[in-house]
DNA sequence: TATATATGCAACACTATCGTTGCATAACAT
DNA sequence: ATGTTATGCAACGATAGTGTTGCATATATA
């Protein structure tokens, strides 16, 4: 697996606190419609919308349309790239260390 | 454990791919200096040395000096912040859908 | 049909960030 | 001392992102 390149875009979209706690708010509230989800979140309908926009273009949300209302849903399955490229990065330091340990031993 | 600004400045220098990059570069090779980290980077020494800035910033690399030569090393310790802010939002996730599941079993 | 609700799109100013260039500093080598 | 190497700091233009306002669209309700 390459480590560059792994989910640029969702490494883009977890770097803002707002889209951060889009996520947390879906993953505790489950789907929810835009208003619901901006209330309270001190900003405008179209700023959280954008950021709504920016989650589901790299697949963190999707939105079913009942009616007039939008449901945003959280996916989490991109999250899990992201999260192997961490985890492969400090482990790939851990045995870096390991090595060095065992040449001087 | 809050789910809000925990860890923001290594979100923010995480969604930087030559910042990814030269974090991958420390955990294989190990500690470098500047112009062998910047070296077939596609970038000036100034331009690397801003983002070695950012990432000693948040914590990511730190820094030591022999002589004239400083030598960067990567710290993964600040990535297990965002690595458990990750696990936790898809396992909130999981939870919720499994609490679904038993609601309509 | 009218009216309210939920949303998208476009344009705007503001800000942040990126990578560069130029100059300064500090440590080695000759 | 002089020159070379390794680095930092400051300023600049260019680009991208943020949040706003205003208008348009589509769906429900009276």
């Amino acid at each position: 697996m390459s480590m560059t390149n792994v989910s640029d875009e969702v490494f883009a979209a977890l770097a803002d606190p707002v889209r951060r706690e889009i996520l947390v708010r879906l993953s505790r509230g489950g789907p929810q419609t835009t208003g619901a989800l901006t209330s309270r979140m001190g900003m405008t309908r179209q700023g959280a919308s954008r950021h709504l926009a920016t989650l589901e273009s790299c697949g963190l949300i999707t939105s079913r349309r009942h009616g007039r209302v939008i449901l945003r849903e959280l996916n989490p399955a991109p999250l899990r790239g992201t999260e192997a490229w961490i985890q492969s990065l400090a482990n790939q330091w851990d045995e870096r260390l390991e090595r060095l340990k065992r040449q001087y031993e």
